[in-house]
DNA sequence: GCAAAAGTGTTGGAAATACACCCATGT
DNA sequence: ACATGGGTGTATTTCCAACACTTTTGC
């Protein structure tokens, strides 16, 4: 019990080294964190604490206690380290190859998770956590590339279907921003008009009356998504083979 | 090593409770296996092997093994169940409430398969275990009824936007069996025209110059899903926001 | 007054929907 | 001959894509 003050690194090492000398299956969770900031999506990373990936970026992951749901697990590693609760959180796909964990048999369990960089950018400063584009990243620790591209590909198809993206913008925010963000996770040029007309005519946006201010040019509106009125809205009951 | 010839249920019973007391969370995988039979979406169940769930089905699982993979670990289980390997299969969600396991703390990772039910349909008579519609389908062991709902409605969006479908019928198929199964599974009519005009378009139904037989009507041509023409194809890369 | 982005409508083409009649087979 | 589902085409509507000019602000 006294032991408990020692550092979080070596707890896991020893009981992963445990774990494996036992022949048991350890349970983690993964966050992948994105935030957007600069037109670009951005992910939370942290240096990896194992010698093998020294310098390699890893996930935001813990082991899963006994006594804990899995989405707390993830809701715990998010409050320890943006300090934000009441963030939108999913779970996307599990991981569990042989050896993808080099200390022991890990099954994972990735989390995706969005959230406003400016709502927590001063809890950053641990050493070792960062911000980095999605785009031009390079190598990461474990198998977390594989679980960051696969997070990024559903990223890219659940915010057409659904109200996700507005969890990485301010409360408010302009047309403009908006589209930059779906341009900047897509991966595509989209028509300004086109665009519009697309979100006015879903009547989710709703009019705060206020402006863009300190923009060297004509200020544009400012928006909040109305997600009282989506969850009233009836579903259509979606139909439309094609592949 | 010579106990190993006991019965599997006792073995699980006596690990769980091994798990329980070390304070150690269990992982295992649980297969939704559809198949399509007499124009309904059925699932493969068996009897549960709790006391506490006495009469109620549950679906196929086990525990995964230290060096197995968990897709391989979904297709042991299938093998052993259906006989078949070489089925469609795929990852759906995890499910690790702390409750959900009456004996110990078990995650599971749930896979969603989908069998021909005519090309196993022998190998069934083990006791036990027996196909059931999902329409009506009446109260689940563990927390297995919501690991189904969740794969049925896994299994509505997929089958719209990826060729799953062809896996639940014979190789050669008719039109009207196939718009059957999409009827069935989306649980909606379908105009036979427009039906056929979207799958001809589509330019992936290869003609097989066969006949249904032994109908009492007019006989419908049977085709087959070109598998390697849609994989050649270029994906659309699909943007439509909506919700 | 100039630069820079906001705001706004119309049109043509493609895709989805709705719909009715003749055809081939088994009985 | 009749009952049953197979097979086919067209007109209408809806949705998406392309596209240019005027307005408002900061400098």
């Amino acid at each position: 019990m006294t032991t408990a003050m020692v550092t979080k690194k070596k707890d896991i090492k020893a009981i992963l080294t445990q774990l494996e000398s036992d022949g048991i299956i350890g349970i983690s969770v993964d966050c992948v964190i994105f935030g957007f900031d600069e037109n670009e999506l951005k992910v939370l990373l942290i240096k990896s604490d194992l010698k093998k990936f020294e310098s390699k970026w890893s996930l935001l992951g813990d082991l899963v206690n006994n006594h804990e749901d899995l989405e707390n697990a993830a809701y715990r590693i998010l409050k320890e380290r943006t300090g934000l609760d009441d963030v939108y959180l999913e779970q996307v796909k599990s991981f569990g190859e042989v050896g993808r964990h080099p200390a022991a048999r890990v099954v994972t369990i990735a989390y995706c998770s969005l959230i406003n960089i400016q709502h927590h950018k001063l809890k950053i400063h641990d050493n070792e956590l960062d911000w980095h584009s999605v785009r031009t990243l390079s190598e990461m620790a474990f198998d977390h590339q594989k679980i960051l591209d696969t997070c990024y590909e559903w990223l890219q198809k659940r915010i057409q279907e659904h109200p996700l993206g507005f969890s990485l913008l301010p409360k408010q925010f302009s047309l403009r921003e908006l589209q930059n963000l779906y341009e900047a996770i897509l991966d595509v040029k989209l028509d300004r008009r086109n665009f519009r007309k697309k979100f006015f005519s879903m009547d989710l946006l709703e009019d705060t009356q206020e402006y863009e201010s300190d923009v060297p040019h004509r200020p544009g509106k400012l928006y909040k998504f109305n997600y009282d009125k989506y969850h009233r809205k009836e579903r259509k009951k979606w139909f439309g083979i094609d592949f």
